[in-house]
DNA sequence: CTGTATCCCGATAGATACTG
DNA sequence: CAGTATCTATCGGGATACAG
């Protein structure tokens, strides 16, 4: 171990890869790095409070399934709040809780980066894969 | 929005997270995402170009083959190099690229976040069980 | 409208053994 | 040292049908 690289001495503190073995960074992704939660997480932040179907709708290709998984997760995690109100037919609305707004702040990161390397990345794969 | 989605599909550009339907985001989740990739571009943002043992100790759990193929898909996306010198005995060195670092650095966040959180979410977790 | 309950398949990843 | 080759178990997730 020598932290001979230079400018990541901000990271030796917090240790982004693995402060704890790890363990912090998988379980967060085992939360959010599933197929669909932030996909999820995005679409609340952006729209605020939204019902099961126009959250379905959103997101293009979900099942009914996996959206109810993903928000039963997510609520459970604390990332979002459920409110179904007694009426006929029956409404639901789900809001992202702060913790999940301020999870949602990363997430735009990540979609930025996302889109502004996709090229390169597609670029990079397409040149491996022809030596 | 478009209500007309057939298989994967674009979703209007309201979408701060997902301008693209998500469609960036799921492409990057699918590299990232998974079960050591972000660990192992962490791990290489901190200590710098590391050899495939080197690489295996510091990552607690990983097997020869996992640690194999998240390297190839990661060079593949152009996030790292992948350097064999011919000696005896083999040294093969793995670094970042620009690209790679610049992922760590949102890497860094959400694992600065995760930590940050841990605990709330646990607690959620808990209460949300008890009910 | 808002879910649950099954069935099922392909991808992911662990264990193990072998190799240049 | 730095991988490759298999085999296998698990599981996320899609399709579908049904229900409160």
């Amino acid at each position: 171990m020598s932290p001979t690289h230079n400018g990541i001495t901000e990271l030796s503190s917090t240790c982004a890869a693995a402060p704890d073995g790890g363990r912090a960074v998988r379980e967060t992704l085992d939360r959010i790095g599933d197929k669909w939660s932030l996909l999820v997480i995005g679409t609340l932040g952006l729209s605020g409070p939204l019902r099961f179907t126009t959250l379905a709708r959103q997101i293009p290709g979900i099942s009914q399934r996996m959206l109810t998984l993903t928000l039963r997760h997510l609520e459970r995690d604390g990332l979002l709040t459920r409110t179904a109100y007694a009426e006929i037919p029956p409404r639901v609305e789900y809001e992202l809780t702060p913790l999940g707004e301020s999870l949602r702040d990363i997430a735009v990161e990540l979609a930025q980066w996302a889109n502004d390397n996709m090229d390169r990345i597609e670029a990079s794969r397409r040149e491996f894969d022809t030596l």
